[in-house]
RNA sequence: GGGCCCGUAGCUCAGUAUGGAUAGAGUGUUGGACUUCUAAUCCAAUGGUCAAGGGAUCGAAGCCCUUCGGGCCCGCCA
């Protein structure tokens, strides 16, 4: 780590002059990159001594930093003391410059060693319907999750969890069996499109007129759940379909999985009732015998099983929960699911398969916050039942822009909340297809000779960039409004943006190829010291986006990066630069490497020309 | 009624974890820069009582309390 061993010396010859010449006491301080202006390494120390000592900061600085002594071994030049009180140091970069290069172009710059491990659940869409946009910032959210872990040393494994039976499956098998749904989607829609814009929305506006049909569901709720019914053979079949093209939308998008979790598997399990055994001697659960949830068993005035013995929503994300965490065993065997390109991805299976182990360290479930209530009280029954490891990494929601929600025909007076059982939002298919035509309109316009299948992987690049940047560039805690227009943009703070930098140095490089990395390289420009200093803060960037579970913080660098470089770019002529331009190439091809290095941490693949 | 999230430039957002130096980007508007490594770029100007009030602090956008505004959750639905 670069910029750390920087701040570890800084912090060691302050250290240092305080004991020798202020006092003996250990002291906590902030060491921290400095602020434009300031030098390269900022320290407060002096703030905080001041009332202790009781004189004024900018003297305690004059004082610390008279009793520095910086080795000439060091990565300091020099420190000073400014009049505000802060001690500002000056890093020698003639070494970091050198320093900076050649471990930012080594393999493997920014990762992390770890002996831990983690599941990162995520995605997890009932398999009635298509992926709506909203649906993207979970999948991306936790994708990017999984990556940032990976890098930071985990050994991750990614879970999707299906919940194949319930009230939405049973839904669509009534749709299809008495409303005549043909069990084939029209040519040139996907399947999951159909069965969500057409059999589910339509079977919801039935209900409204012909109740009778609730009690057919009902029924049909009932087959699926036993297993072995023509309606459990119709729901599996039905539902088989529906994930394997919302699967196909999400490699699309550059994602991938380790394990499929069917629900009808952890409920054929068992799996609930050693769970609920469970609960009840330890008494987490108690049985009411008066009051409104009279002969229900409950957790804190919450439902946990019905009076006629059936467990609700929340009792059945338990089981699941518990086995993420391994405080049951684990009743399942894997099968390979075909189709994943990339990595192989197994499924859940009750039948002949290979066994797994699941001894993790962390559970991270993605869910939206709109489910903190529900996900507090189970990361509370897990601690109750001995373990600490689940973690529910909330977000908050997609909303439609009145524009675009305008646009579909939605009457809103504002934003609108996306709902898939009434067929009010914009799925991820369209959006992709929509930010695929935009790139690929810009692209071929900017490379008219470019043959189409460059011209194909290009867009695709592009158009995936753009939507992963769009879902995670903000705080989890910040809704984000969706408008297709803002969202199809090229300039700003986009994935465009970003991506033309790296694009411009791959050029760079590949018209020279060739050049001396040995040399001394000459980098004492603003915009160049600049461009070092953030490559020498990956690392840091890394560990911040892992401590914090947070995708933004990569992606703000990335686009950091992007303004650095083009700024360097912008100001300084880089081929045929004579006795700088070896220093220059070095400095763009790792501007180049770190880029694209921190891109795939956001799952984002940067093309070289675009 | 209880709980969670948000409020920073006209608009979209960083910065709040760990309080410190002139509060930063993008977008918009206005004006500039392609004979020169891709102008999907860059430069300049413009734009702020950090929602309001109080408190603790030498020092607050950040911490504590209160209020206001916006979103979401609180079912024997999922």
């Amino acid at each position: 780590m670069v910029y750390n061993t920087l701040l570890q010396q800084v912090q060691d010859v302050i250290q240092h002059s305080i004991h020798n010449n202020i006092m003996q006491e250990q002291v906590e301080f902030v060491v921290e990159p400095a602020q434009r202006g300031y030098g390269d390494v900022s320290s407060n120390v002096a703030f905080l001594l001041s009332k202790r000592l009781r004189q004024s900061p900018a003297q305690i600085a004059s004082r610390i930093v008279d009793g520095c002594h910086t080795s000439s071994e060091g990565l300091i030049k020099s420190i000073q003391a400014h009049p505000s009180g802060y001690i500002n140091a000056y890093a020698d970069w003639d070494k970091l410059t050198q320093i900076i290069l050649t471990a930012s172009t080594q393999d493997g710059y920014g990762s992390m060693t770890s002996d831990q491990s983690c599941i990162v659940e995520h995605t997890s869409v009932n398999p009635n319907k298509a992926l709506h946009i909203g649906h993207a910032r979970n999948v991306i959210v936790g994708d990017v999750i999984s990556r940032i872990l990976k890098k930071a040393g985990y050994t991750v494994k990614v879970l999707n969890y299906i919940d194949d039976l319930g009230l939405q499956v049973a839904d669509i098998v009534l749709g299809f069996k008495h409303l005549k749904y043909d069990m084939e989607s029209p040519l040139g829609v996907k399947f999951d499109a159909y069965c969500g814009d057409t059999v589910y929305v339509n079977t919801n506006i039935q209900y409204e007129t012909h109740p009778e049909l609730l009690d057919i569901r009902n029924r049909i709720l009932y087959n699926i759940e036993q297993g072995d019914t023509d309606d459990a053979r119709m729901a599996e079949q039905i539902t088989r379909q529906v994930l394997a093209a919302q699967l196909e939308t999400c490699w699309n998008l550059g994602v991938s999985y380790d394990i499929l979790n069917f629900e009808s598997h952890i409920v054929l399990s068992g799996m609930w009732h050693e769970i609920f055994d469970r609960l009840k001697s330890m008494k987490i659960t108690k049985f009411e015998t008066k009051g409104e949830n009279t002969g229900c068993w409950v957790i804190n005035d919450k439902v946990l099983v019905r009076s006629n013995g059936t467990a609700t929503y929340m009792a059945k994300d338990i089981p699941y929960a518990a086995w993420k965490v391994g405080i049951i065993p684990d009743p399942f065997k894997y099968v390979e699911y075909e189709g994943q390109p990339g990595s192989t991805l197994y499924q859940t299976t009750l039948q002949d398969g290979a066994d797994m182990s699941f001894n993790v360290d962390m559970v991270i479930t993605v869910i939206d916050s709109r489910q903190s209530n529900l996900q507090n009280i189970i990361t509370n029954i897990l601690a109750d039942m001995g373990s600490k490891k689940y973690i529910h990494l909330g977000y908050e929601a997609v909303t439609l822009s009145r524009k675009t929600a305008t646009g579909m025909g939605i009457d809103t007076d504002g934003q609108a909340q996306m709902s898939g059982r009434r067929g009010i939002y914009v799925g991820v298919d369209a959006v992709y297809k929509a930010l695929y035509d935009n790139a690929h309109h810009e692209t071929s316009k900017r490379n008219p000779k470019l043959d189409s299948h460059a011209l194909h992987l290009i867009s695709h690049a592009l158009s995936v960039a753009t939507l992963r940047y769009e879902m995670i560039r903000q705080d989890l805690g910040r809704a984000i409004t969706f408008d297709m227009d803002t969202s199809t943009r090229l300039d700003g703070d986009t994935a465009p943006y970003i991506l033309y930098s790296y694009a411009r140095a791959c050029r760079i490089l590949e018209r020279v190829p060739n050049f001396d990395h040995n040399c001394t390289p000459n980098l004492n420009e603003q915009k160049e010291r600049e461009l070092l200093r953030l490559l020498s803060m990956y690392p840091l960037v890394i560990r911040d986006a892992t401590s914090n579970l947070s995708p933004k913080v990569v992606a703000r660098y990335c686009h950091d990066l992007a303004v650095a470089f083009n700024a360097f770019y912008e100001s300084c002529t880089i081929i045929g630069s004579g006795k700088y331009e070896s220093g220059r190439l070095y400095l763009t091809e790792a501007f180049s490497i770190v880029m694209y290095n921190a891109l795939s941490v956001l799952g984002i693949d940067a093309p070289h020309k675009m």
